[in-house]
DNA sequence: AAGCCTTTGTGAATAGGCGCACAAAGTCAC
DNA sequence: GTGACTTTGTGCGCCTATTCACAAAGGCTT
């Protein structure tokens, strides 16, 4: 075990893995809906149930953030919300600019998860002329051309790429120019940016593709596989990969 | 190495690794681009280059599949994208229903990629009775009330859910007794189901707050936090989970 | 037909994540 | 105040994934 005294350091010291990263938004959520029921104070078991994880895993994960449980009792579910948050950032707001108003990019206007958790979409751009103008879920289409300077005047920080795929690596490099350091791409390219900068991506296509290779797997395999072999775990997990959207 | 008789059993064998599988359908995008460019052979490192991933790891996962590259010269583009699609189950068709069509299941509804790789929608179902019948996309939204009917009767073997999060359990409780085992949520819930069902997620909102996260770090961490320690590696490839979009 | 050059396929080393199982720490009842 | 009970925090071994580096394989030129 490591010494007492290094315990300061060792708390979110200088890396906190990426597989734990991308679980406390899970456990954030499943805290919020325990605080909205009331409940004070859980326990690792309860908690992973609810976010679907292993109750070892969930206990490691939280001790990168610090020794925030209290033995033989459990986790503080307000204290708790509060360290995660405070550690994914979201005591603070950030500026989000949606790229390319399509049939996604308007669903992704009105989505109603951005404002609740600190996300706040202060632009809407498109480069087709015939939406520009448009009020889409209370803000109008502004022209593409005025890319960095939104960004600028705003302080846009992250920016969401929804446009046609042939579009998203000219976007991106314009967005990338203008200072922005994190990109969530739902185009489906594999964009190519600078060291330092953090680009995320959602496909709905390679999910699809995914979920089509165990089903062809549980069904009997391309030709003479053995049926049955292989299966997906099955338990409601899964890790993976996500890619993006296809114009 | 392994013996020159097993090689056959090895292709395939029990196990593609998930991580490859998660893989595959970023290289078939890239080898249907270079198909259409008319570019007839890709050595390793092109093709590794325009997927964004490092060539030792591409011969490997391709090797996963069968030998099907040729030394000194590289894998023919046709050839590949035929083993890749087969490996996928993308050489049959796959009959898809979307559940709910609110703002994200409009979008889901008419996004394009779905028809352009052997994924075909068949169904759209909703529970609010003010948009049943309403056409989108060409189809006409269905009352929920049809699922199981529908599902039995179109073959519908993979159903995407794209409801409020107060209804994905039960609704995925109604598809999975349907008899079906892939399903992809939108949804911001964990979704429970028994063994052999494959559930594969979606989450904006996560990745927003992963985003977040390392926005966050490259800018100073939350207390006094070493600036620029940690950062992201920023190559444009992320790995990770995803999860689902708030209703 | 012989040798050079390119590129694959893969062993081996490394890194990272997962989950078991348990000692340490703390609560609660009496 | 003491002891029984609960639950955290984590050491450890296992397994998967990544990357390097190179021998084997094939084509191409002369």
């Amino acid at each position: 075990m490591t010494s007492r005294q290094n315990r300061t350091r060792d708390r979110a010291e200088r890396g906190i893995p990426e597989a734990t990263v991308a679980r406390l938004p899970v456990y954030l959520r499943a805290l919020h809906a325990l605080q909205d029921r009331g409940v004070a104070t859980v326990s690792s078991e309860e908690l992973a149930a609810a976010a679907g994880v292993n109750s070892a895993k969930l206990r490691k994960d939280l001790s990168h953030l610090g020794s925030y449980g209290t033995r033989g009792v459990g986790y503080e579910v307000e204290y708790l919300v509060y360290q995660i948050s405070r550690e994914l950032g979201l005591t603070q707001d950030w500026v989000v600019a949606i790229i390319g108003v399509g049939n996604l990019g308007r669903a992704l206007a009105g989505y109603g998860g951005f404002a609740s958790r600190g996300f706040r979409v202060a632009g809407l751009l498109d480069a087709d002329e015939s939406v520009i103008g448009q009020e889409i879920s209370g803000m109008t289409v502004e022209h593409i051309d005025r890319l960095e300077e939104i960004i600028a005047e705003r302080g846009v920080s992250i920016v969401v790429i929804a446009t046609p795929a042939a579009a998203a690596q000219t976007v991106c490099d314009r967005v990338v120019a203008a200072g922005v350091t994190s990109v969530l791409n739902f185009a489906p390219v594999v964009l190519t940016v600078p060291e330092g900068v953090d680009v995320r991506k959602v496909d709905l296509s390679i999910e699809l593709q995914i979920l089509a290779f165990h089903e062809q797997r549980k069904a009997g395999g391309p030709d003479g596989y053995d049926p049955m072999a292989g299966g997906v775990s099955g338990n409601g997990r899964a890790s993976g990969y996500v890619e993006a959207v296809e114009a």
